[in-house]
RNA sequence: GGAGAGGUGGCUGAGCGGUUGAAAGCGCUCGCCUCGAAAGCGAGUAGGUGGGUUAAUCCCUGCCUCGUGGGUUCGAAUCCCACCCUCUCCGCCA
């Protein structure tokens, strides 16, 4: 979420944004209904500092036995009147909120203005892609004929886009798991967090999952939980409506979890496999710092990451998005894309973000600088550390 | 699932319907003391959102906020209703 007072004062540059990321906000609208607000609200916080000198007025008056009928009744008259101006900024601040969750993060300005995926520019590469003197074999085709991947039963527990992982598929699984989490532990100094994963709907828009993209998400039928898409929502959400000491941060956290989504928008893309499921497995980073030091720690965050990939030996390069290939809340993302050579090319594997003030404006997650200052919105940011399914296909097909 | 207790500032914790936005303590900031520190003493210290002023701060000022939302009242942290959450005991359970 945007500060309203940086629209009010930047309008331009939002709408340049806006437009650079394809978003459809109506900012007239949020600006006009602004504007009435804040006239409307003049009105009514004087009629009630009238209501409230004319209350102690009559508390004067009682206690000198004195009558006061006649204040009271003019706060009688007063009050219709607040009545109705209080309904009308009601619904002025419930536009007002609605159209600003749905106001995608201002991108960094060294982020590079695109359409789409073909705007966005490699940074740098790792490794060599590994040539083979025959046509590599899918993890899709390798892993049912080794007997590690069982798609068609996974169709049967649950349905598509589901995979059972048998034997030693199972145990490399879980061995990623281990293996990534004890580099962001022990070579790096992320402290590992086992986080729930059911969700419930203020930690879900706090990081920007809702209101906007509730169809992605699986939803328990009967409460008002959420399945967690990323271990981002519950890690980041440890410290919702906290004030972190200045010298806590910067905090590194990471954290296994299993991984939902709807995938509601994904229809007939990566079909085959495991590479895009309703649920998987992903080791998460998560940081918490402060603003001045955010950029340099995203730089740090994405090279977390690749020490997984070098250290298991896989080429990949990374990427940085660009205005249009953006997710919603980042104001700059690299993308880690791992080599798959059944495909014959990079393929996502880790998404590293800097989100600036805007998931912790929506989960008031603040800091304060020195004792005794004015309390300041975190940065957070997070990346996959990285997806566990991803890496087991690039394992299969590179190495088999 | 059954029974009970409770949600107040950065934290702990008081609060007869009317200078209580809130006692006290802790913590923190500044000052005194000291060679320096500790102790002691003094002062200050909630958040949000508007308006005025400003280059921007500072500053002045209004309104709102004692879990959330309604209600009663001239006036609600305080009374009433609903909801949410936390804790304790019992039951069930990996």
């Amino acid at each position: 979420m945007l500060d309203l007072k940086f629209i009010r004062s930047n309008p331009d540059r939002v709408r340049r944004a806006l437009q650079n990321r394809r978003s459809e906000v109506d900012l007239d609208r949020l600006l006009a209904l602004d504007e009435e607000r804040r006239s409307r609200l003049v009105e009514a916080e004087s009629l009630k500092s009238r209501r409230n000198a004319a209350s102690q007025e009559v508390a004067r008056r009682k206690r000198r036995g004195e009558d006061a009928e006649d204040l009271m009744a003019e706060v009688r008259g007063i009050n219709e009147r607040i009545k109705d101006l209080d309904e009308r900024l009601r619904q002025l601040d419930a536009d007002i909120q609605a159209l600003l969750l749905a106001i995608p993060n201002v991108p960094h300005e060294s982020v590079p203005i695109g359409p789409d995926s073909s705007g966005n520019v490699e940074v740098r590469r790792w490794g060599e892609p590994r040539v083979f003197p025959f046509e590599p074999k899918a993890h899709w085709d390798l892993g049912p004929e080794l007997g590690i991947l069982d798609f068609e039963r996974a169709a049967k527990i649950s349905g598509s886009r589901f995979v059972v992982m048998r034997g030693a598929g199972a145990r490399l699984e879980r061995a990623l798991v281990n293996f990534m989490l004890d580099i962001h532990t022990r070579q790096q100094s992320y402290v590992e967090i086992w986080p729930p994963v059911l969700i419930n709907r203020a930690s879900m828009t706090g990081t920007g999952q809702l209101p906007k993209f509730e169809q992605d998400a699986f939803k328990c039928q009967g409460y008002d939980y959420y399945l967690a898409p990323t271990a981002e929502v519950p890690v980041t959400n440890l410290h919702r409506d906290e004030i972190i000491p200045g010298e806590q941060l910067p905090i590194y956290y990471t954290a296994y979890t299993a991984c939902f989504r709807a995938e509601a928008g994904a229809a007939g893309r990566d079909t085959r496999g495991m590479i895009r499921v309703h649920q998987f497995d992903k080791v998460e980073l998560v940081k918490f710092t402060r603003p001045e030091d955010s950029y340099s720690e995203l730089e740090s965050l994405t090279r977390d990451a690749e020490a997984v990939l070098q250290q298991l030996g896989l080429p990949y390069r990374v990427v940085v998005l660009c205005t249009g290939d953006m997710g919603f809340s980042s104001a700059k993302t690299y993308d880690i894309e791992v080599w798959m050579p059944s495909y014959n090319r990079y393929v996502e594997i880790s998404s590293c973000s800097n989100f600036e003030d805007f998931q912790a404006r929506r989960a008031n997650i603040r800091y304060r600088p020195q004792a005794g200052a004015k309390a300041e919105f975190v940065h957070t940011l997070n990346g996959s550390g990285v997806a566990v399914g991803r890496t087991v296909a690039a394992l299969l097909a590179s190495t088999a």
